[in-house]
RNA sequence: UGGGGUGUAGCUCAAUUGGCAGAGCGCCCGGCUGUUAACCGGGAAGUUGGAGGUUCGAGUCCUCCCGCCCCAGCCA
C-alpha cells in the first residue's frame, strides 16, 4: 500500500513509490504519453502517464480528465528538468475521485465581475493561493510582533451599544429588548479601557463600515489589528508604527519569497521598508503639496490624490503627523504646541497604496474630551464609561489601527483590496 | 450620494458606424511518445441584459428600467 503524501514532500521522496490527491489543473498528452498537471494545496506536481506503462482503467481515466476533476495519482517520483518545478511523478496508476463538469474559470482571461461571482471556485487559482498565504503571513506576523513584545490580545466585542468615531454608518441589527446594536467599525474605544488594566493590548477581528465606498480601497467588512499602549505618547506611537509595518514586511519576504514572486512583485520597494520612516507635520506636508502643484489648504483633510502624491516624494511609507482638530475624531489628544491641532497621525503606503494606519495619542484630560463630545453632538451617556477612563487614574495613552487588507494589497502589489480577503463584502458583493 | 463607462456564444471580445451575428479560449469527436495556458483537423453552441419606440430593416439610433466596472467623498 502506497503513501499518501503532499506535493510539496516529494523533492525529498524521489526515488521513491507515493499516492498523491489533488485537482486536475491543466492536461496535455501525444498519443501514447500524456501530462497532467495537479495541485493540492501544498504546491505544484506534474505527473506523466505513458499508455505501456499504466492499466488500461488508468488511461481511461486520463482521457476523462477536466479541469479541478480531484484525483489519486500512484506513481514514482523522479527528477526531471523538462518538469515545472524540477520533479514529476511517472504514474503507474491513475483514478478519479470527483468529476468535475464545465468548472467556469478557465485558464485564459475573465473579467472581474465574473471572476467574483465564482469567488468560491476562483480561490483555487495560482494566483489567489498566493495572497491567501501572503496574508496570512501578514496575520501570523501581527500575533507574534505583539506576542514577542508582551502585549495582551483583548477581543473586543463585534455588536455594541455606544457608536465608536463620530462621523461615518454602522450597520444596525436589532438586539432583543434592548434597542439597536451596531456591528463594530473599531474596537479601539474597547482596548483603551484594557490599557488601563493590562498596560500593552491590541484588539485583531472584523470591523464594519456601511458607508457607501466604491473605491479600490475599500470594504464594508475588513480586519484591523487596532494596538493600544498606556504611558506611550504620540512619538512612541509613531515608533511602535514603524517597527510594526517593518516586521510585518521583512516576516513576508523572509517566508513568502516563492509566492511574492508568483504575484510578480518587484520586492525591492519592499526592501527598502525599514525604521526610521520620514516623518512631516500635516502643515508641512500641506506646504510641500502646493509647491508641488497641489490646490491643497490647510484645514482640509488630505484627499486621495494629495497622499499619493505625498507619499511619492518618498522611498518608504511616510508618517504624517499633527492634522488639523476639526478634521479629525473627538478622542484624538490636542497638541499642547497648536491647539488647532491634534497629536496623531496616519501613515502612508507608497507605491499609491494610501493610508494603511490611522493612529493617535488619545485625549486623557476629562473636561477637554467632555466639551468634544458634546461639540460634535454625540450621545453624552453613551460615552459614560468612555469618560470614565479619564476620571478614574487617567493616563497617557496612545494606539493605532492598521488596516488587514490594505497592507496585504501592498505587500502583494495588488490593485484593490477586495483580493486580500478570501470572501469579500462590499457595496454590491453579499455572495458568495 | 455625485461623475464617467460597460452589457453580444460558458468566458474574453469583434461586427465596415442602420443592411446575412463572428473569432479565440473552453466543450464534444478524431490524430500525435516529453508536453509546459501543448499542437493539428472537424463539430456543437446566440431571445445581442430587460421593456417600449423610430425604421422597409436595429447588436448598432431614442426613452425608461436592471446588472456590473472605474473615479470622487467617507475611512483602515
Amino acid at each position: 500500500m502506497p503513501e499518501t503524501v503532499r506535493v510539496a514532500e516529494l523533492p525529498g521522496r524521489v526515488g521513491s513509490t507515493v499516492t498523491v490527491r489533488a485537482w486536475t489543473m491543466t492536461t496535455r498528452s501525444s498519443g501514447k504519453i500524456a501530462f497532467v498537471t495537479l495541485r493540492d494545496g501544498t504546491g505544484y506536481l506534474q505527473a506523466v502517464l505513458s499508455k505501456k506503462d499504466v492499466p488500461d482503467a488508468a488511461w481511461d481515466a486520463f482521457g476523462r480528465l477536466t479541469q479541478e476533476t480531484s484525483v489519486e495519482v500512484t506513481g514514482v517520483v523522479r527528477a526531471d528538468a523538462r518538469a515545472p518545478g524540477g520533479v514529476e511523478l511517472q504514474a503507474s496508476d491513475l483514478k478519479i475521485l470527483g468529476p468535475s463538469v464545465d468548472f467556469p474559470i478557465t485558464p485564459k482571461e475573465h473579467g472581474t465581475a465574473f471572476l467574483f461571482e465564482h469567488r468560491h471556485l476562483w480561490l483555487r487559482s495560482r494566483r489567489q493561493v498566493a495572497i491567501a498565504r501572503v496574508r496570512h503571513e501578514v496575520s501570523q506576523a501581527i500575533r507574534d510582533f505583539f506576542y514577542e513584545r508582551d502585549f495582551t490580545l483583548v477581543d473586543t466585542p463585534i455588536l455594541t451599544g455606544s457608536i465608536g468615531e463620530a462621523a461615518g454608518h454602522l450597520f444596525a441589527t436589532q438586539y432583543f429588548d434592548l434597542g439597536t446594536a451596531y456591528l463594530a467599525q473599531t474596537g479601539q474605544l474597547y482596548v483603551e479601557a484594557a490599557a488601563a488594566a493590562l498596560g500593552k493590548v491590541y484588539c485583531f477581528g472584523p470591523t464594519f463600515r456601511a458607508e457607501k465606498s466604491k473605491t479600490r480601497r475599500h470594504l464594508t467588512e475588513f480586519w484591523m489589528v487596532e494596538p493600544e499602549v498606556a504611558w506611550n505618547d504620540s512619538d512612541a506611537n509613531m515608533r511602535l508604527q514603524e517597527e510594526f509595518v517593518s516586521y510585518i514586511v521583512a516576516r513576508c519576504l523572509q517566508r513568502r519569497k516563492p509566492e511574492l514572486v508568483e504575484l510578480e512583485r518587484d520586492t525591492k520597494p519592499l526592501e527598502r521598508v525599514q525604521p526610521p520612516f520620514p516623518r512631516i507635520s500635516y502643515s508641512a506636508a500641506v506646504e510641500k503639496l502646493k509647491s508641488l502643484g497641489s490646490d491643497m489648504e490647510w484645514g482640509r483633510d488630505l484627499g486621495g490624490d494629495e497622499e499619493t502624491l505625498l507619499a511619492q516624494q518618498f522611498d518608504r511609507p511616510v508618517l504624517v503627523h499633527d492634522y488639523p482638530k476639526q478634521v479629525k475624531a473627538f478622542y484624538m489628544k490636542e497638541n499642547p504646541a497648536d491647539p488647532r491641532t491634534v497629536l496623531n497621525n496616519d501613515m502612508l503606503a507608497p507605491e499609491g497604496y494610501g493610508e494603511i494606519i490611522g493612529g493617535s495619542q488619545r485625549e486623557d484630560d476629562y473636561d477637554k474630551l467632555l466639551s468634544r463630545i458634546r461639540a460634535e453632538g454625540l450621545p453624552e451617556d453613551a460615552y459614560g464609561w468612555y469618560l470614565d477612563l479619564r476620571k478614574y487614574g487617567t493616563f497617557v495613552h496612545a494606539g493605532f489601527g492598521l488596516g488587514v487588507e490594505r497592507t496585504v494589497s501592498w505587500i502583494c502589489g495588488i490593485p484593490h483590496v477586495r483580493e486580500a480577503i478570501a470572501f469579500p463584502r462590499t457595496l454590491y458583493k453579499l455572495w458568495p
